[in-house]
DNA sequence: GTCTATAGACGGATAGAC
DNA sequence: GTCTATCCGTCTATAGAC
């Protein structure tokens, strides 16, 4: 192996070491010592592979968006009903938001970013796919509901719970089952499927 | 009127000063130099009224929840039925959301705050009211689902899409009605009360 | 490719004059 | 109460040796 190699190498490891520091303090609290600290390097190798803190914070969320979002299209066969693929992609995106609290925590600063230019590179360029993906699952539900809104609705059914996962156990009427995943998947099919209340006390 | 006045109102000018710029920036991006130049000030005079900038940042987000909370309440009838209840108190959180961005960013950046002690004392003395009234609202429902998860579903519903505002715009299937609060809170009520799809052709 | 060393700006916080 | 002046630490980024 040449040379070539090593360098794509240790930009890799960068990437990937970056990313647990980004999720979990954004962008200002991290510093370039702290990314060099990380890597077991000095701040001034990594302006080798990176030409300034800004796009490896940039390539650092793309690296992990490609990563993780293909988890949440297992399963997902063009042969089930248009209710059982969503029900799918819903308890796929619960686990992932349950065990993936960097993925989780990435998604949240892009949507606080300051910085408009930044932002919008980021929603354009690595959150439109996943929400493209929802939207295609619902434009094929038959809904009564504007396919935008059901998209957006469904997405922060999931990923707000476990998002303020910490606050919410300060919250009156928290148990233990609720952080778990498949619970909540069950409880917002069913909220899509049927609403909060019951109105067929016959069936289900 | 004596020194004591004049110096709590310097104080409380602090406040309200400091609530937009920890908005729109968070706990990092905020300087005492920011802080004091927005206010006429130098830093040493806010540290006249503050102790440290942790002490600043809690009392200005227990300040802004203090203020904007009790718009929520507004037209909330024990009188009414639990579902017109609801339906107001939805309103009532989409205007808040449409119009009060700055109150918005400060529950992310909550939310999102990486130091835990600080967390914990800003969920427990300032995000739980704001919670308890949706819990009492969704618990006289007579309800199917679990009401904590209900109520955490109901804020996720309203106010996520408002916090996406700027992302949501390159998001497929944007039109600039979603924006509107009363959109969003017909859509929350009628998702809460039937579901996605219609399962009642002849009613409604 | 990675290092040492450092420039230059900015951060939180304090001392002491007024 | 608010100021000026300052301490001292950390930040991004770069220059140049190896």
């Amino acid at each position: 192996m040449g040379q070539g190699t090593g360098k794509r190498r240790t930009r890799e490891e960068i990437l990937e070491l970056s990313v647990p520091l980004f999720a979990e303090f954004g962008y200002y609290d991290v510093s370039m010592r702290d990314v060099a600290a990380a890597c077991g390097l000095t701040p001034a190798a990594i302006y080798y592979h990176f030409s300034d803190k800004d796009h490896l914070y940039l390539e650092v969320v793309a690296h992990e968006f490609r990563e993780k979002s293909a988890a949440l299209l297992i399963d997902l066969n063009d042969s089930d009903a248009p209710w059982v693929r969503l029900e799918k992609f819903v308890t796929n995106l619960a686990h992932l938001a349950a065990k993936d609290e960097v993925f989780l925590r990435l998604i949240q600063w892009v949507r606080l970013d300051s910085e408009e230019k930044r932002q919008q590179k980021l929603a354009a360029h690595v959150l439109k796919d996943l929400f493209l993906v929802v939207h295609r699952l619902v434009t094929g539900l038959d809904c009564r509901c504007d396919p935008y809104l059901l998209s957006m609705s469904i997405v922060s059914l999931v990923l707000i719970p476990f998002e303020g996962r910490q606050i919410r156990k300060f919250m009156p009427g928290y148990r233990p089952e609720h952080d778990q995943p498949d619970v909540l998947a069950r409880h917002v099919i069913n909220l899509l499927r049927l609403g909060a209340c019951q109105h067929h006390p016959a069936g289900e």
